[in-house]
DNA sequence: CCCGGGTCGGGAAACGTTTCCTCTCCACTA
DNA sequence: TAGTGGAGAGGAAACGTTTCCCGACCCGGG
């Protein structure tokens, strides 16, 4: 008796029990207008052929494919992989599954992975979109349910965001506490939003402490950015410095310190995203927990009650949780 | 004008162009039966309606999806994410998508996850899977086309691997022209598989000198681990430890420290992996490249061979590289 | 005993494609 | 001029489901 060599479909399980497709349907997906009797030798004759419906057909005719899409900057940068992973598991949660794209931080690649893998699936999150603002708001309005993460797009859409002015607000708020009164910040990538909204937080902290003098320094993303700031921040006599992200921030320590300076004796050094090395390094880094992984669960959230019809909740702003540990310190005398 | 809400479908172009279905088809995949001047109309009436296939359609009926799965046990760990990069990124260039699942580091979720997520696409790749190895053999045996990450499954089964063992006899090689005698190796996860290609290489190395004395340790698989095992090494009197990997290096390393051991003029410490972070801890950490990247492009590769009906290539091995930083040195005399 | 209503299961349409098969039409050749 | 062959396009089947619609059957009431 040879197996039917290629898949076993939904007419073999209704020959086999003696009934038809309908019926076989009607059983297995729990329709209540089955006679138990039959439905249970439905179910065996599906067990006894290993019988799973396809996917396929079924998203065909049903109009869903219990997928989702996510598009991310950059597989490599952890605070994505963080998203991705809460995001991962709470959709796997709910049954649904995740196509993954990586758009290589290219603009152009992004726009074709949101458009193409939209369609492959029945919603799409789109991870810190590099897109400028009009385009990633047209892009937002035709592709279906979709929800931003660190990025808006007029009210209709969904957005889960932390709030990195905010906790950016916390750290100057630390480090004034601390005596510091000149402080630097070593910026990222000037055009991103990110970035945006740090210089807006400093400005709302200058205006409302006006003895403290903050000055912005060309700065990058990764460690080597970091180090490479060190010369020009030790120069700048500041007594403290906010990074643009936890890598930032390490270079810059290890920079120093292989320099001499003493963290934070004689300068304090707070990152942003509390990557988890950030705990690790001597001494640990005084940084902003920004919540990625409940981010990405969050995004997961806003996007299934979409996908259910439902109305979206409002727009979420995660604050990043202060995080002090030992590189901050009181201002050195 | 009102566009059709749901959806533009083939037989709205087909309509606009005033042709039938099949020859709407056939010119936008450029059958050439299809007379130049029509298909050109046709084009023109699929773009003016913003015209695409609709993939699922299209996967029913053609019985590929150009998607593959990737289940990784865990999104966390910084080498399964630099793995899925490679292999993203490989499988995009090809036009393929990737779906991605987690198993949470859990056997029964990635046994569930294998067979589920291999029903909605072509092929899967199965990244340093954690089911024992009869398991394993069966499940690749009833999967259709399937690659492995750093585990085999007897010969019909294409596996791209680093090659644990040799990296490890590297690292002894090296340690041991330093004048190293006693070493430490602290052990993973003792039923892992990478832990006892380690041992055995240890064994081996052990076999060709006999003048050197190596204890195994139990470590673990983080930078707590790591910072855990600190008193027992330095209790140990070894003058070098081989760490199951960076993470747990780096705490030990971190830990030593601390407690006013001189990282390597005290003690010699080697990691594995080579996270992004190895280079940055002080001093910088002598480790084994692992080509994560590679690895998951390689087996991209081997599965897109696979796809293609062709034959498999050879099992691959890729041999990690010995990166000498500073934090191993000459023996302490 | 006959008829109405309710229950349950089968047939067929639908989802949106691709492709096989067939038919038409035209040009060329014998 | 009639027959042959090929090009090109339409019709319909197929992919594997779900679900609407309808018919059959059974039961109870009049």
């Amino acid at each position: 008796m040879p197996r039917p060599p290629k898949g076993v479909t939904i007419a073999d399980v209704a020959a086999q029990a003696g009934v038809s497709l309908s019926t076989v349907s009607r059983a297995l997906n729990g329709n209540p207008t089955v006679d138990p009797a039959l439905a249970e030798r439905v179910r065996e004759a599906a067990a006894s052929l290993d019988y799973r419906a396809s996917p396929l057909a079924r998203s065909l005719v049903l109009g869903r494919t219990q997928t989702i899409s996510v598009v991310v900057p950059d597989l490599g940068n952890p605070t994505f992989q963080e998203v991705l992973r809460g995001l991962s598991r709470a959709a796997a949660a709910d049954q649904y599954h995740v196509l993954i794209a990586d758009s290589a931080e290219s603009v152009d690649e992004e726009r074709l992975l949101a458009v193409e893998t939209r369609r492959r699936t029945d919603g799409i999150i789109l991870c810190a979109p590099r897109l400028p603002q009009d385009e990633l708001e047209r892009l937002a309005a035709g592709i279906g349910p979709i929800v931003l993460i660190n990025r808006s797009a007029g009210d209709g859409v969904p957005t889960v965001r932390a709030d990195y002015g905010a906790a950016l607000g916390d750290e100057l708020t630390h480090l004034y506490g601390l005596g510091h009164r000149r402080i630097v910040f070593l910026a990222g990538i000037a055009r991103s939003v990110a970035n945006a909204a740090r210089l807006e937080a400093i400005a709302d902290f200058r205006a409302s402490h006006d003895d403290v003098e903050i000055t912005e320094l060309p700065g990058g993303v990764d460690f080597d950015a970091g180090a490479a700031a060190a010369p020009a921040v030790l120069a700048s006599g500041a007594t403290a410095v906010l990074a643009f992200n936890d890598l930032v921030a390490m270079g810059l320590q290890s920079a120093v310190q292989a320099s001499g300076c003493r963290v934070p004796a004689d300068l304090s050094i707070v990152g942003f995203d509390d990557i988890p090395f950030a705990r690790h390094t001597t001494p640990p880094l005084t940084t902003a927990a920004v919540p990625a992984a409940e981010l990405g669960a969050r995004a997961w959230a806003q996007l299934r009650l979409l996908l259910d019809g439902e109305e979206p909740g409002p727009p979420l702003s995660l604050r990043p949780q202060l995080t002090v540990r030992g590189s901050t310190g009181p201002v050195p005398r």
